[in-house]
DNA sequence: AATGAATGAGTGTTCATTCAT
DNA sequence: TATGAATGAACACTCATTCAT
């Protein structure tokens, strides 16, 4: 007799977001053309057949790890930075450090930031309703009020500081020992 | 009637130039793997043989265009620039109004910037031995040096620079209606 | 410069018709999951890749060739025999003569009446409403009335004809050199 | 609780038996490639794995439901009726009766048909020699010496006659409240 | 013994490339 | 020279079979 319900569900489970993990990281490297469902398995140390068990098509799982991508995690994080009452100055502050953080220790995180930024380039028109910026863009018009965030469009400057925060992902992805954006340099992009 | 053997040639030189042209596009946006040379044909508005009668195969155009990406003339530019007696002010100025111009002006511009990063990003650890990333960083240390330019490694800030080029560039072929970077923005990711 | 248009959708309809016409013998005999792509392709003499220029899929494939063999004029020319003056007992030699003639000398027809058959056998509950058994199922009650015809359910005999033909036709693409049924034979299934 | 090596026996027997039997209506309907060893399993209400603790493989599994459809139960029953010392025509509607009878109420008894007239259809060559053809023949013989059977080869009346009975059992498997043939029908296709 | 997740050989499908016209 | 139908190697996907539990 096998393993109890439990433990089946709970395997299945790792295996699929396992394979999510992994695939994300080619995806995001690759694209969807250049990403073949063989050299997949073979990274992940699985067989071709295992992916097709936890997902319908490459096509599925490509959507699927977009969709993670997209999900709503770090949209409430700086959801919330929003609201505390805080000066503009420390929130950027906040903001900058906690992306420099995690960029430099966690790939995943990189790896989110690409897929969701290819993915809004893709949605065209959508860009600058992404949550995002529309939250980024909330601070920035309070810093403006407060002086100390330079003049000009709030969504043109969220633009320019998520645009520096993909590319750093970008490169942390593909470029072995790249020196990661600063804290300070990510905040002078916005700061008066 | 038959042409001359100049016109003949004339018009090879002119379709290749066509087929390269409009592929870069392509290439640009969707990478080799997504670009399939039946819409590429179709795009051009040719036959799909005809494009074989220009290049040996797919990935022969895909490197053409990227070879013609990484051309000189660029780093020329900015190679004179750096020369010039001026201000590292004055040559930041210029640079900066050039590519906004251009980028603004030329599709092609945009797709070649793309191109370029996207190769040098492939490239790894021949990223900032690359020759704009090395001009700039001249006129950067020329800047530190008259207190005009923020200090720093001067390759981190040259990074900091074309990666915003870069994505206005990508911007501008994926996003319709993209408020592109201005001239002072650019400007101040460099200003002390 | 290729053919001419008109040349052109010519080569076109006759190679789809060529797929059509070989494939169906190898679907009537084998059925969908026992036809395999590359032998069809090879016993056409044709790529794999070509019967895709013509077809979506192998299903869409299977689906055309059973809607061709669910044509209308198999059904018109019986139902032409039903409306002509005659007696029952004409009609159903001519209609045997017919059947008999065709199997014998025409493998597509075989091949025909196989599909048919096997295409109503799936709609299960559809099989009294097929045009051939209906109007075959006129003629016996014509030929009932005029005492020609044994006596019984219509629908019933009409079953028992088609079978036999079915069969037959089934045979003559399975048993080589097969004894086909007699007209004599066929007629007897509905005499009195 | 260890069972005892006879009841260990039995059971192992049972499952086989229940494997074969609720397999050949799959195979009987389906044919063998589009029968899938998982909607077996499921069908069954086993694991996919259990049919491999019985069968060696799908194809093994799929030749032992043909060899015990063409055991010699069958024609051994014929066979005695055929020497009995009666007149043909008792012959034939005693046969004709068991039939019918039979493939109205054991569905088991359609499947077995089915599979050896299929099996059959691929021997090509053997179809005649086939043992139920000639023990009918036999019989076919004797009624035509008795002038009750109709004129004609024996072996293509007895095809005429078992040919009926498959697509009575073909359709009693695949046609919901299918209207059976009826004992004087089959009786009628040998009659004088 | 029974299970069903995992496997990979085999099959269906796509697409870069060739070639007859 | 230009075309697009034809090709087959490469890739996506399925399913018979294995195996850890």
């Amino acid at each position: 007799m096998p393993k109890t319900e439990a433990q089946c569900k709970q395997m299945r489970e790792d295996m699929r977001n396992r394979i999510l993990k992994e695939s994300s990281l080619f995806f995001a490297k690759n694209g969807f053309g250049d990403t073949k469902i063989g050299d997949l398995a073979k990274h992940i140390g699985i067989g071709q057949g295992t992916i097709y068990l936890y997902f319908d098509s490459k096509e599925e799982l490509f959507d699927e790890i977009r969709r993670s991508a997209d999900n709503e995690d770090e949209i409430k994080k700086i959801k919330m930075l929003t609201k505390i009452p805080l000066p503009a100055s420390v929130k950027i502050n906040k903001l900058s450090e906690e992306v420099v953080k995690r960029l430099k220790s966690d790939q995943d995180y990189a790896v989110k930031i690409t897929l969701l930024t290819q993915l809004m380039l893709e949605k065209e028109d959508e860009m600058y309703s992404n949550g995002l910026y529309k939250e980024l863009a909330k601070i920035i018009r309070q810093g403006q009020k407060e002086g100390s965030v330079v003049k000009g469009d709030a969504l043109y400057l969220a633009d320019l500081y998520w645009g520096c925060v993909y590319l750093n992902a970008l490169k942390m992805l593909f470029v072995k020992g790249y020196k990661l954006v600063t804290k300070d340099t990510l905040n002078r992009l916005l700061e008066a």
